[in-house]
DNA sequence: TCTGTGCGGTGTAACGATGCACCAAGGTAC
DNA sequence: GTACCTTGGTGCATCGTTACACCGCACAGA
């Protein structure tokens, strides 16, 4: 097919294929400026490009690292995922794109098989709060930088993490609606097991107690128990939320926040099935500031992920050959941002104005479910 | 790090190298059960994973196919990149993602480094008018496949096709509005130069001259001559056009076709931004139908892409070994989905509504720009 | 007994780049 | 003069897999 070879480049310069494969790597120290230029002038003239099959075979190294999201379908993750490749274009590197879907043993594959093709590292956007299902291959040698999810206690040493505060995410939010006046409030979230939902709960609860309410005393929406929803379904999980919050028998909340911005809209969508109009009749805050945030009616207030930096600072740690302090989190602080979706509670409460329009196949399943309990 | 080879499955099994890489390879016509059953208990037992890199340098070929998209930071080109990737995961494939930002020369390096990657082919999800700039390496042998991007006279042969009838869709976009009892509509798009602009426009053109509009009556969005508008940027393209269209001289159209959803949104957000609802003042149309469509306040009636199907499709285009004609191009149909954003238009035009909250500062840049103009 | 042939595998030379060990030539030092 | 160093490179084995050519064997037909 016409490639072009080192040997190729070395007869054309007149040096041996060595000299040409030290060039290429930067050995360069020990050679006559000469023969450098001949060699250069030699790769341009037969546009040389290296084989990465044969470079890596023999090195065993790659200049690809791993992206394993939750799905590239969620906003959230598909602008991550095109922040990294920025990131990584600038650096000379390939992203390998993977969805989990959020399914540990998808996940493990993914990781092992993305090891097994011998890539730099990989960035795993995972909120398993456990990491045993890939302790294996970290134990191995894989630099494995998790983002949006800060190290946990059992995790491998070696591990870093890059992500946001979400203590403090989650706090802004919430004070935010207390500040505003809102006494019932919501924390709306489809899993409860991954590990930025808690940060996230807590930060919210601790917002509470600061203006002494109880977190225990809110109505309570504890997610789908063994549902798996993927990353894509987050909406439907906000929309599940809202219409089991507001057709209970419970006096419903005036404010909610949500996990992330797609369950946050469909909780708005949930709303408005039901007649409720978001901001002025129940207050809703967001997650990450995806694009979608801005752009929905109304405008979402939210808690903004830098990614752009954040994805800067993963690719950073996968490369970084230099001293890296085993098992360090990177913890950046979010930010609110305040729109339209938020407003000072309605006098009297949430109105009862559920329109006849529901339609009951807007719902999907059968498995809404709403609960009272003990906040864990 | 404790790699297996195939020397040692094959010493293990008591049998040579060449052998154990023929049932790799499934020439087991003239092997003995035997010695076939005692070469899989080794590759078990062992946990041999042929290595690719070593298989690549030797065969030239690979298990991997290029997705080459706009920007995944879309959510249309986000689930159409999932789902690429469950089309190939079944297939034992993996997608290695590129976005192109539109940016023809970045088109161009991408899909030639994925050439030299030795990819089995490359889905190319493009609207550029010429595949020139490809021509090079597609001659050297690449399988190209053209997604959303039906082909063109000047496209080399071996190119094939797969994407929707956009003309179907620009029609059925078109006369969804017009049976509604709109007469002044316009068709909202960033770039001119796209293909599928193209058809997705005729069609709508032709909707109206069913019902005997003239479309060159019609006020007419030019979009921005020169700003290279990304993906992510499409909502932009949309709420200027809102802006533009409804606070000129000219009286405004009663219902818009947007050449895609996150332009539709884009452009709900600037109806709204200047106090008018979108729906009952204002009809829009979307094309794609992406998740967020149908969590939009109010829901987007939109023109669906079946992207799971089309999906599966282009990636068999590139991987069919088999007797493919060149050049042909496979068209689906698109399907109406109507929703709550179109509707009859209102009596007596639409309101002058425009409130005092129209912030200068939601508009990021000056570069806005209407233009009457016949039709192309 | 000799040739032919089908069967079930095996030997071996690549694929292209790398990097260690080595080398020839010239310059010191004593 | 010889021992030794530095400079500027080169030779060669090697990474793990593949595929083509070939091989020994058994049995059939003549």
């Amino acid at each position: 097919m016409g490639r072009v070879t080192i040997q190729q480049v070395a007869k054309a310069a007149n040096v041996s294929p060595s000299t040409v494969s030290n060039l290429l790597n930067g050995r360069t120290e020990r050679m006559v400026p000469a023969t450098r230029e001949r060699i250069e002038a030699a790769i341009a003239e037969l546009g040389y490009r290296p084989n990465r099959a044969a470079r890596q075979l023999r090195t065993g190294r790659t200049q690809t690292v791993g992206l394993i999201v939750p799905s590239v379908g969620n906003p959230f993750w598909g602008a991550f995922a095109r922040e990294l490749e920025v990131a990584a274009l600038a650096v000379g590197c390939s992203v390998l794109l993977c969805n989990s879907e959020r399914d540990p043993e998808r996940e493990r594959r993914y990781v092992e098989e993305l090891w097994e093709d011998g890539v730099r590292g990989i960035v795993l956007c995972s909120s398993l709060p456990t990491l045993d299902h890939l302790a294996d291959v970290v134990a191995r040698g894989l630099r494995l930088v998790t983002f949006d999810r800060p190290a946990q206690p059992g995790d491998p040493d070696s591990v870093v993490s890059v992500s946001i505060d979400n203590h403090v995410g989650g706090f802004l939010a919430g004070s935010h609606l207390t500040s505003l006046g809102h006494e019932r409030l919501t924390f709306v979230s489809g899993s409860l097991a991954s590990v930025n939902r808690t940060g996230r709960f807590r930060g919210f609860c601790t917002a509470l107690e600061a203006v002494d309410l109880d977190p225990t005393a809110m109505p309570l929406w504890t997610g789908f128990e063994d549902t798996p929803f993927g990353d894509v379904e987050a909406a439907e999980v906000g929309r599940r939320a809202a219409h089991a919050l507001f057709s209970g028998t419970e006096e419903p909340p005036t404010g909610v926040v949500a996990i992330n911005d797609m369950t946050a809209l469909g909780f708005c969508r949930g709303l408005r099935d039901q007649g409720l109009r978001v901001g002025s009749d129940v207050s809703v805050v967001g997650f990450d500031d995806i694009i979608l945030a801005d752009l929905y009616d109304p405008p979402l207030t939210t808690i903004r992920q830098p990614i752009a930096r954040m994805a800067a600072l993963a690719l950073g740690e996968v490369l970084d050959d230099g001293d890296r302090e085993p098992g360090r989190s990177v913890l950046l602080r979010p930010e609110l941002v305040v729109r339209e979706s938020s407003a000072p509670p309605p006098v009297g409460g949430v109105p009862e104005r559920r329109t006849a329009e529901v339609r009951a196949s807007d719902l999907r399943a059968s498995d809404v479910s709403t609960t009272d309990g003990a906040v864990r």
